[in-house]
DNA sequence: CTCATTTCTTTACCTATGTAAATGCTTCCT
DNA sequence: AGGAAGCATTTACATAGGTAAAGAAATGAG
C-alpha cells in the first residue's frame, strides 16, 4: 500500500492515526483487462486507487455509440465520483483497458472518518478542487483548440498509451471519428519528411 | 447578508460563531453593468456571492474570439476558482451582464479559518463537489446533444435570461455562432405554429 | 422624435468532419 | 503456417455549421 500513502499524502498529508484507522479498509483488486470497476446505470459505492494498469471512463449516447471521456494512468484515483457524491446512478462507466491492481474501499466509510479526522475531509477537499481544476483545463482545450491539437497534447500527456491501445479509442477520447484521427495522423506524417 | 448567510447554509450549514468570525470580512460591492468582478491575467484573490444580477464568465481565443462559458443568476457564488485555488493567473473573465450586487471577500482569510473551523472547510469541501458535478453534467450534455437541444435546456435553465442578453451571448454560450442559433430558433418558430 | 448604433436574420458560399464501405494490415490462436 | 478477427486507412459522398456581407429590426441617446 506504500504507492497508495505516498499518492495521497502528496496531495494532502494525512497523519499517521489517520492511516492506521483508513488502511484497513482498502481491498486489493486484481481488475483485468476489459473488466469493469464501475458500471453505467449501477450506483457507485467504491473509490479506487489504480496502482497499475491503464482504466478508460466512457459514456455510451442513445445509438450506443461510445465516447471515451478520460483515461487513467497508474498511479490515479479511479471512481465514478459524481455517481459517489450525488447517490444517483453512474453514467460513466469505467473499464480495465490492461490487467490492473486496484485497491478500493467503501466511500461511505471514508467518509465517515470526516468529523473525527478533518485531515481525511482536507484531502476529500483537495481532490475535488484538484478534479475541477482539471475539468476546467480540458474546456478550455475542447473550445480553443482543434483535434490536432488536442492529439499533441495527448502525446505528451500519456506517451505510453498511444502504442498500448488501439486508435480508435484516442479518436474517441479526442471528439473525432477514427477516419478523421487516420487524416490527423496522416498530415503529420508527411510534415515531418 | 441574511441571502448569503441562507445561500450557503443550504450548501453547508455553518456555526453562528464561523458566521459571527467570518461575515466581518465580506465587502457590500456594487457591479455596474460591463464591469468586470474578474479580469483575464489577473490572479484571482476574492470570492463573491452574487446577491442581484448576472454576470457571464467568458474567454478569449487568439484571434480575439469571445466564448461564454456560464452565466451567473443570482444567489450564486461568483470569482475565478481556479485561479483561486491554483494562484495562477486567471483566464476566463467574469464580468457583469446587468447591474449587481456582490458581496465579496479575500480567498485566502476564509482559507485561514479552515484548521478552526472545520465546518468551512466542509462548505468549500462540498463547493467543491458541487462544481465538479455542474462541469461534468455539462460534459455530457455537450457530447451528447446537439445545439438545439442545448438550447431548450439553456431556456429551462434560465428562464429569464433569454429576453435580458443579446442573441449571441446565447450562441456563444451554446457554442455556435449567432447565424446558426438564428437558423435553430426559425426551425423552432416554424415547427410551432 | 429622429438619427445612430447595436443586434438579429437571411443569404451565399465553403470547409471540416461525419458515415459507410472497401481494402489492407496486424495479431494471435490452434 | 494459415486463417480469422480486429484494427487502421482510404475513398466517396453528405451535411452541419462556419464566415462574410447585406438588409431588417430594435434600442438608445440627445
Amino acid at each position: 500500500m506504500d504507492e497508495l500513502k505516498s499518492y495521497f499524502n502528496h496531495i494532502s498529508t494525512l497523519t499517521e492515526y489517520t492511516w492506521v484507522n483508513i488502511l484497513p479498509f482498502f481491498k486489493k483488486e486484481i481488475l483485468p483487462k476489459n473488466e469493469y470497476f464501475i458500471r453505467e446505470n449501477e450506483t457507485a459505492n467504491k473509490i479506487g486507487f489504480l496502482q497499475s494498469g491503464v482504466v478508460r471512463a466512457f459514456f455510451v449516447n442513445n445509438e450506443g455509440k461510445e465516447y471515451n471521456k478520460q483515461f487513467f494512468v497508474e498511479p490515479s484515483i479511479i471512481g465514478a465520483y459524481s455517481s459517489l457524491l450525488t447517490g444517483r446512478v453512474n453514467l460513466i462507466a469505467q473499464q480495465a483497458m490492461t490487467d490492473c491492481i486496484v485497491y478500493s474501499c467503501n466511500y461511505k466509510i471514508l467518509t465517515n472518518f470526516f468529523d473525527k479526522h478533518p485531515d481525511l475531509e482536507r484531502l476529500a477537499r483537495k481532490i475535488a478542487e484538484f478534479y475541477f481544476i482539471e475539468k476546467e483545463k480540458k474546456e478550455i482545450e475542447i473550445v480553443l483548440l482543434d483535434a490536432s491539437q488536442r492529439y499533441i497534447i495527448f502525446q505528451k500527456e500519456f506517451p505510453t498509451l498511444e502504442q498500448l491501445i488501439p486508435q480508435f479509442h484516442i479518436a474517441s477520447y479526442l471528439g473525432v471519428s477514427a477516419t478523421q484521427l487516420s487524416r490527423i495522423r496522416h498530415q503529420f506524417a508527411s510534415k515531418n519528411k
